[in-house]
RNA sequence: GCGCCCUUAGCUCAGUGGAUAGAGCGUCCGGCUACGAACCGGGAGGUCGCAGGUUCGAAUCCUGCAGGGCGCACCA
């Protein structure tokens, strides 16, 4: 809709000044918008106060020449000049009734939008280091980046979820070394815990699994090999794990990325991809030696000073690894590439663009920086401490609040705020929780459909698109469809593109729930205020059984992009 | 000290340089003998943190200040 009125504004710009009624040296942007205030019509312009004193004319003036020249266009009801020179157009019935019949014959394709077109981009995300479990913030961050993909996929682009497993460094041998003094412990044996080991109630449940499964014949076993081998086992479970926890909230990757890989040799014992990196860096001119290390100039990139990649003791740093990375997801053809990462790491995203830079791909990389997520229980905050291991994990939360509620709750707010995350709340089967609002709103269209089929809640072999398939009707006359209610809704489904491209454009997937919320919301009103099944009046049933159905499908796309389901009966 | 983010109704938050700044919750008052009241309608509630600047026009852009969060490693 958006681009047809901004052509119908260009156009009338270009007949004015064609016409010579105006003389202007170049054609503004039709700078079309959507007024806040509904009296003001569906889409306004501010073209004649910007170009008014171009054209040596003021504003409303210029504004009644425009509005006259736009007033024939069969989608457009009534123009209007408002306050200083806005120009108000309203949409006509006609227009809204094709977006119904878009929004029913798209199915769950309406409201797509080809931004993408078919350009791959990557999304990096989660990426928990494998050795424990995943806190809440990864959970927001999880509902983030799929939903992300999501609204990225619905706007045309090819897209790959990736998370990144940091499986190399010293973390993974502490990680050893605590599991191990833990399942020495189990063996009755004296052990002596580093001060900076982990402490967490799961490194004891791993290394009871260990001790289950083998028995306690790693306890006199070399140390070395001891390490060795739980290092590997601990991963694999925790791995295991994380993809479990992930799933039951519907999150699956595309591929799991080991940080290890960049470590090992290349093929016929050639250079590791970090130290290939180095040299691609250091042909192109980005890299120096001093103080027997290895440096990355990264302030030429705006980078607030140079970086370290191999340090003086011979091993490379975490950040050496992460830009091999960084080069091997370009390598691997993506046109543009999307991290999310937590708040306590933005302080890493200068230098990152810098390398990415310097690897000949500026601009590509886009670092959403998600903000961390404060839990309450009934309005008390959940305070968490890892040191004494009191701890509400993802987990723990999804096991709480099941997946559909901890998804819609995650993506409630924007990425940079900061989320205050009720468990009692999101847990409610109320009127205060906004999952349940839009799926009732859902469940209540299925309500009207079985209604109007004759067919009993009860029944659960009739399922929505069967019962639709015979009662609604593309020759449903849409024409009766004018009370307020009725248009609102229609207005509001005719929104819908632009809340995807929206999303797609901003990274922004809370403005699907914002928007989840106002259909619903919309739907409720014209519920109330029209009757949709009367046996005495036919012709108006069916045309609102096909505005229902409509709405149907659309709830469907839009909770479908956020990822939570969309039930038929509650 | 430097950098990034935040500051809008009692609370939690929307708001693309535009018109009288919005929503949900809370609060007060109403609405089921008709399709699901997990719903709907109405009222009260604001110094958009503060001060300058830019312009036809600023919650929005720029500068400074205050408050809060998070970072500033040859850690990962």
């Amino acid at each position: 809709m958006r681009e047809v009125i901004e052509s119908l504004v260009s156009e009338a710009l270009r007949s004015a000044v064609e016409s010579g009624l105006v003389t202007l040296a170049e054609l503004p942007e039709p700078a079309v918008e959507r007024p806040r205030d509904p009296s003001h019509g569906d889409w306004a312009t501010s073209v004649a106060m910007r170009t008014a004193k171009a054209a040596g004319m003021n504003p409303r003036e210029l504004a009644q020449l425009l509005a006259d020249a736009m007033a024939d266009h069969p989608d457009i009801d009534a123009v209007e000049i408002a306050g200083p020179g806005f120009i108000n157009l309203r949409v006509s019935a006609h227009a809204l009734q094709r977006v119904l019949r878009q929004a029913r014959n798209e199915t769950d394709r309406f409201g797509r939008v080809d931004l993408g077109a078919g350009r791959r981009v990557q999304v990096e995300f989660v990426s928990a280091n494998p050795v424990g479990p995943m806190h809440v913030g990864h959970g927001r961050w999880a509902a983030l980046g799929d939903s992300m993909a999501r609204v990225l996929e619905y706007a045309g682009y090819e897209v790959q979820r990736e998370f990144y497993v940091n499986d190399a460094g010293v973390q993974m041998d502490t990680f050893a070394k605590s599991v191990a003094a833990r399942y020495l412990e189990l063996c009755g044996r004296e052990v002596e815990f580093g001060a900076d080991w982990y402490r967490g109630a799961y490194i004891t449940e791993i290394a009871r699994e260990i001790l289950d499964a083998e028995g306690e014949k790693w306890a006199d076993a070399d140390p070395a090999a001891r390490e060795s081998y739980f290092k590997e086992t601990a991963y694999m479970q925790v791995l295991e794990h994380l993809k479990h926890v992930l799933h039951g909230m519907g999150v699956d990757f595309d591929v799991w990325f080991s940080e290890r890989t960049l470590h090992a040799p290349g093929p016929n014992g050639g250079l590791s991809e970090v130290e290939e990196t180095i040299e691609s860096l250091r042909a192109a001119g980005h890299i120096y030696e001093k103080d027997d290390a290895t440096w990355f100039a990264s302030t030429p990139f705006g980078d607030d000073k140079d970086r370290v990649l191999k340090k003086a003791d011979g091993s490379y740093t975490y950040f050496a690894a992460d830009i091999a990375y960084h080069k091997d997801k370009f390598d691997r053809g993506f046109d543009r590439v999307i991290d999310i990462w937590g708040a306590d790491h933005h302080g890493y995203v200068k230098r990152m663009e810098a390398a990415v830079a310097a690897l000949g791909h500026p601009g590509k990389l886009h670092v959403v920086i998600g903000q961390l997520v404060n839990l309450f229980r009934d309005g008390e905050v959940v305070r968490m401490s890892k040191r004494t291991g009191e701890m509400v994990t993802f987990e723990d939360l999804l096991d709480e609040v099941g997946p559909d509620a901890a998804r819609y709750f995650f993506l409630r707010r924007s990425t940079d705020q900061s989320l205050d995350f009720d468990i009692g709340l999101a847990k409610e089967q109320s009127n205060e929780n906004p999952v349940f609002y839009v799926q009732y709103a859902h469940a209540r269209i299925c309500s009207i459909l079985r209604k109007a089929a004759g067919v009993e809640t009860s029944d659960e072999s009739a399922d929505a698109s069967a019962i639709v398939a015979r009662l609604v009707s593309e020759d449903a006359p849409l024409g009766l469809l004018s009370a307020d209610a009725e248009l609102a809704l229609m207005r509001k489904l005719a929104e819908f593109p632009e809340v995807v491209e929206n999303a797609a454009v901003q990274l922004a997937p809370y403005k699907l729930t914002r928007y989840a919320e106002d259909l619903a919301s919309s739907f409720h009103q014209f519920y109330t205020q029209c009757r949709v099944v009367d046996p005495d009046a036919p012709d108006l049933t069916a045309a609102r059984l096909y505005a229902a159905d409509a709405t149907r499908l659309a709830l469907a796309s839009v909770l479908a992009l956020v990822g939570v389901s969309a039930p038929e009966r509650m």
